[in-house]
DNA sequence: CTGTATCCGTGATGATACTG
DNA sequence: CAGTATCATCACGGATACAG
């Protein structure tokens, strides 16, 4: 196992929105522009291309565009992409322990007003 | 699988230095704060200690010190943070893949001089 | 509709010096 | 040895305006 692995690994995940971005294109084949950035709250037009540019160029995600006017563009998931499906489970259930975990530890007893 | 919960689990291992500091635990039982340091190149105490804290919130580590002069800290991968280790063995094996895939794409036909 | 371009504030990171 | 404290920097991300 080399450790140095895990960062070609992160930097396609992490982000602070492509693992959204991803999470949105596991539950929905194909995906445009605007309906990518309606079902991602707050993020900006910016921030959705920029990462949009990444996830492609490391081909996690195709980008199909329709010559048409107004344009189209469909984002979905690549091949390569789906691989990643599985770590993305993994890290969703562990994170769900993870909060009990802490939330078991840093006992929330002020709950009553 | 609820996309919010991976949040928590990337906030656990991200941020440039975590992972490394949890690969140097998986592989060596107890660390002290200069072995540590000495093993993560260009790491510097500042950030060594702000993300040796995190982790020990998170519960991720374990932080032993001992009462004597000079002094003596010891971390450990606490049981938690060992559940971290499938994940982290995952995303590494990914990572090869990624690369050769990637690589693969991006073909260096340039290696002749 | 699907972007680019620009400007800007903030937080994360780094360098360095100091301490018990 | 194992940190803290302080200051400087710089990329990241946000807001906004513009474009094909």
């Amino acid at each position: 196992m080399s450790e140095c692995k895990v960062d070609l690994a992160l930097e396609a995940i992490v982000g602070k929105w492509k693992h959204k971005i991803l999470f949105q294109m596991i539950n929905n084949d194909k995906m445009r522009f605007n309906e990518l950035k309606r079902s991602i709250p707050n993020i900006t037009q910016k921030m959705l291309t920029s990462q949009l540019r990444e996830l492609e160029y490391h081909d996690l995600i195709e980008r199909k565009v329709y010559a048409q006017i107004p344009p189209k563009v469909e984002y979905s998931l690549s091949e390569h992409g789906k691989s990643l499906i599985p770590i993305l489970h993994q890290m969703s259930e562990w994170g769900e322990k993870h909060v009990e975990h802490i939330d078991s530890i840093y006992e929330e007893v002020d709950e009553q007003a």
